[in-house]
DNA sequence: CCTTAAGCATAACTATTTGTTATAGTTAAA
DNA sequence: TTTAACTATAACAAATAGTTATGCTTAAGG
């Protein structure tokens, strides 16, 4: 049996590709991210990643266990918060729903911007599959969530943050001579399919348009976790498609195109009409409304 | 931030009512479940019990958190678990499926008459919702999987272990004069309602059985766990309705009574019919069909 | 009312895990 | 080549997780 702290590693370990960005991404020294995961690894008895001489790569198991890990994390980050939210003083703190995606990718650049104008503001930060976000939204455990395509409802005040589309990845060796993708072309070649519309309602939109312009994939790989079709791209397994704030945030070791047609989402705010907001959490609404169509800036920061 | 260990000890305190009893569930000594329990109400800021003298009574805090921590090891242990079966041997281990409340009350009796029999037997268990059960058995995950109420299916090979009827549970102070409740009865009385149908089908019945006779409740609670059930019901709170198998194993401290009319429900076995099976799974499966119908004396034990 | 037994807290430890810095080895790329 | 980026190991230090022994409180029984 291994603890959060072993899958917690193991996790950033996948996510970042390397023990020392991992290390970064964990605040703690290097030397203790390659003990940790060694020590999980002789554990659980499987290899979860080969060492390369400058890269790891990850094992099949470990592109199996991944999806897990996530959410182990995801469950246990969720218990503090609850427990933060039972006991903190409501008017301090901005309380934030929203997906594991854009927890990882956008939420980070967004606050640190937010950080840079009001250093003392506190943030607590909920990780949450789409429909829980908008029953927790109705339940007011939350100021704001930020999702994708998010359901209009009476309820809820909704302000588009983002408007972007899907794009193709794959990797350096294997990638499409056109820089625009046609996507009709993705039956000639091997696809990493994301299911768990839950996560990443961005997906939904790539169905319908398929559906619609009578596209067979012939997909080989199924996966609930960008990362996991991203380290499958990396591969060389195939192509995959994915929003293109992920593709950018997670994208150095691999090659991204536009697709023709567009197909697009929307990355949105909402927050519930009924509750009282805290001056912070409004100033932050409002910044955030200020920002919004004007997001892709903080991508490269 | 607490870890999962915290987690563990709170939830197996919360559970067993006592830190004594939880420190023998966790096979630990009681002053560090004393202890791990007080760091975790420290970091987290909050009190998670009353003490009294020979007591603990949980905060309205702990009812609310319980739920979680009960995910957070179910997560745990699924990770864990699916990390072994990717490692080990397939014909030496057990893998077994099975909903919560029965991995904690049914499965662990079951497993002593079976060890007492064949005592090199190994056992993986893993927790899950009705639904993933299922899921997980198409995939072949397990070699059988126990829950309640399943589904029929062709591929699926299913043996009825127990017909169990639902029962009333109350404080000791304030349980009903007649032995055998009348359901109607609810109606005059506050009732803790178990949400959550995915872990526990029994309670589908109990709907269909309220909507049918036109009996409405007046529920002032409503919870996912039987244990936050029990709680409240200890304190007094209300009646709730839960299986007799769940109340005779957690009923010390309240009182049970027979429900009229009768609420059946029923524990199964399910297999998949194609999957090969080893041979210590198909004698476990063996011993399981043989006990079938007679599981009530395995509660006493 | 006094004794007993059950149950929690504290003290005084030990063992294990988690963390650190310093440093050596490997190799892709300038 | 040299450099820079990465991982592994060694040698410690700090924090956590565990132990037993023991004292305190009180519900229950004689």
């Amino acid at each position: 049996m291994i603890s959060s702290r072993h899958i917690e590693v193991f996790y950033h370990v996948y996510n970042e590709g390397s023990l020392t960005r991992a290390a970064k991404a964990l605040n703690v020294s290097q030397p203790l991210v390659s003990k940790t995961l060694a020590y999980a690894e002789h554990k659980l008895k499987l290899n979860l990643f080969v060492r390369h001489a400058r890269r790891l790569s990850p094992t099949p198991e470990a592109d199996i266990l991944f999806k897990h890990a996530a959410e182990v994390n995801q469950q246990i980050s969720k218990f503090n918060n609850i427990a933060e939210n039972l006991v903190s003083d409501p008017s301090s703190t901005i309380n934030i729903g929203c997906t594991p995606s854009l927890g990882l990718g956008l939420l980070p650049n967004l606050l640190n911007e937010y950080l840079k104008l009001n250093p003392d503001t506190k943030f607590n930060i909920v990780n949450l599959q789409s429909l829980d976000l908008e029953d927790q939204l109705k339940e007011l455990t939350f100021d704001l969530v930020i999702c994708f395509n998010p359901n209009d409802s009476d309820l809820f005040q909704k302000t588009v943050l983002h408007s972007g589309k899907l794009v193709l990845i794959s990797s350096k060796e294997n990638s499409p001579q056109e820089s625009i993708f046609k996507l009709a072309g993705i039956q000639d070649q091997p696809f990493i399919k994301i299911k768990n519309l839950k996560t990443n309602a961005a997906q939904n939109n790539l169905d319908d348009v398929l559906k619609k312009e009578g596209i067979s994939v012939n997909w080989i790989a199924e996966t609930e976790t960008i990362q996991v079709a991203k380290a499958m791209v990396e591969k060389g397994s195939g192509y995959a498609i994915i929003d293109d704030f992920s593709a950018a945030i997670y994208g150095d070791k691999i090659s991204i195109n536009e697709i023709e047609p567009v197909i697009g989402y929307q990355i949105c705010m909402i927050s519930n009409k009924e509750k009282p907001l805290s001056v912070s959490a409004k100033s932050f609404i409002n910044f955030l409304e200020k920002l919004s169509g004007n997001l892709d800036q903080l991508i490269e920061g």
